[in-house]
DNA sequence: TTGTACGCGTTATCAC
DNA sequence: GTGATAACGCGTACAA
């Protein structure tokens, strides 16, 4: 009971071959009816499980995908995770994950490791820290397959999946506008990043079609974290001419300026409107909850996964660049809703 | 450029033979210093990558573990996996992920599918709902290792770590109770759950220790969200003698219990005091926040990643069970201070 | 210091 | 319908 058994041993066992018992295994049609019954009995007897090394080193397909992320336990990239794993499983793929730390080196030597552990296809949400793109060009140099999500970097033949993040953006700022907001400021997190300036542009468009006056004193550049959302409402609240909303590219730096101004008594959503992006979990449960564009990431991750298996499945053949956009849905609640409730 | 150079292509290169380009590769100290060179040269130029699939079927370790959870985008298990991740991956492991979405069939075919994937071990939180031990009894017939976290099952054999449940309840009841709480209800979840009976039982046990008398009625069973925790609160308040506080053993339910209290007007903490179970992230934000024992997730997986690590070297000649228990810690928030603020 | 030969577990291509 | 053999890419005794 030791040792592994192998269609080896059952063949010594039925002294048959090992080509022979491989067949009855694989439902390979010419083979006879009692063979088959006796390879499938002594299989169970014996404990058989199928090596996959082995089937992988022949065959050239692991059957495994990498996910690369900066973290796992986001919420964001977890979801994502769920939604690729939930996509992958069914159709017989492992899914191995690991996290950058957002941390370029690291997600180097990654993609290198993974791509020695033969996956199939990697699915990767690159650094913020990886800037430089023909470094990871090198990298990307097939046979491996690659697709972006959320996090893109913009090569042309390197497909992505991410949400449209101008449009979320535009209906939040719009949706501000809407309920009789006058001076909106944005909390920005890094221009370097395709998607914070996807969702900048999104703000100010919704401002130009309105004619509201954009102020550039009204944005700012913040991390996502709450102590920089606190010190970025600060600083806006003392202008001279503070702004009576907020839209915010990141949640959690929205959760900071919501607790400021709630600690300075400003009242939400009654003299001040603010909105968020990502739909975090807590929003929900915050009073005033707090309205947020959702990035469905369970749907990013299906999707992505989708097309991965697509490219694996036609390769090598084609290149063909698939950019998936997904709907940037957003989410009304309490803290955006001057007129009524919610 | 297509195919993947194999050491067989250095090696014909440099008219030499592909063991003597093995042993250039892996420091071998037979080796001359200029064959060396010749090699690592002609490896990079070639962009040889090792196939770990190879090295894996050679040696019979494939440096992946495999690990199963229930979901991972749950805050707490995807901490978890953070954690382990974070411990194997600097020893050259790869962290393999499933979920198990609660369903016992799938657990079983999930540890059957990472078992013919070859891997290291197999960290497992089992599902609610897999209560037949001897099922799995089977598939746990090594040859591959097994550790619990957070959620196992009761083998002679099977390492686990988890975190003192029955203490983190105990100090969160017992706290209630120097907060001047009279009649403490539990929220409990599902006693044929290890985990929950032993919160219980530190509830009751610290109302012993108090002389609080225990009383059945407030004990109320739910699932964990926030519809169940509502449900319950309702219940509970509607008693002839309503409890003056909640000790539940999760945090969602705990929410619903909350939001239900506060649109009765009842005033937490001043005449209804909360302590949760999980620290979950929202816990910290809500108004008033919520105090809750907090299960380390990261340390955890960690240390359940070590407990495998030693498992693995040490195999297969010793069995030794090693039982983890990390300390769970009550954080006091607003939700449970009678007395003052925090 | 390097080459030879073999095996890890499977599958595929020939034969018979 | 089944057997024999080669091959996937690598590491390692053994020999030279």
């Amino acid at each position: 009971m030791s040792k592994k058994a192998t269609i080896y041993d059952i063949a010594k066992e039925l002294k048959i071959t090992a080509a022979t018992v491989s067949r009855a295994l694989n439902n390979n049609p010419k083979i006879s009816e009692k063979t088959r019954e006796l390879v499938l009995a002594t299989a169970t007897r014996l404990n058989y499980k199928q090596n996959r090394l082995a089937v992988a080193l022949k065959s050239g397909k692991s059957n495994n995908v990498g996910v690369i992320v900066p973290f796992i336990n986001k919420n964001f990239f977890a979801s994502v995770i769920r939604g690729i794993e939930d996509e992958l499983y069914p159709k017989g793929f492992h899914v191995i994950i690991s996290q950058t730390h957002e941390d370029k080196e690291r997600e180097k030597k990654i993609i290198q490791n993974l791509i020695n552990a033969q996956v199939d296809g990697i699915l990767l949400s690159t650094s913020f820290t990886n800037i430089n793109k023909d470094e990871l060009r090198f990298e990307l140099k097939k046979p491996s397959l690659f697709v972006f999500f959320d996090r893109t970097l913009n090569f042309k033949d390197i497909s992505s999946v991410t949400i449209d993040d101008y449009q979320g953006a535009f209906d939040a700022t719009e949706h501000l506008i809407q309920q009789g907001c006058k001076r909106i400021a944005h909390f920005d997190v890094d221009q370097n990043i395709e998607l914070y300036k996807n969702r900048f542009k999104g703000y100010k468009d919704a401002l130009k079609k309105h004619n509201v006056k954009f102020k550039g004193e009204y944005v700012i550049s913040i991390k996502s974290n709450m102590e920089a959302g606190k010190e970025a409402a600060e600083k806006l609240m003392k202008l001279p001419v503070p702004p009576d909303a907020i839209f915010s590219s990141t949640d959690n730096g929205l959760l900071g300026a919501v607790k400021y101004l709630q600690s300075q008594s400003v009242l939400i959503p009654e003299t001040f409107c603010v909105v968020g992006f990502s739909n975090e979990p807590f929003t929900k449960f915050l009073e005033p909850s707090i309205s947020s564009v959702d990035q469905s990431p369970l749907e990013m991750g299906k999707m992505a996964a989708k097309v991965l298996l697509e490219q694996i499945e036609k390769n090598p053949v084609v290149n063909s660049k698939n950019d998936v956009i997904l709907p940037a849905k957003l989410i009304v609640r309490k803290s955006s809703c001057k007129t009524k409730k919610n």
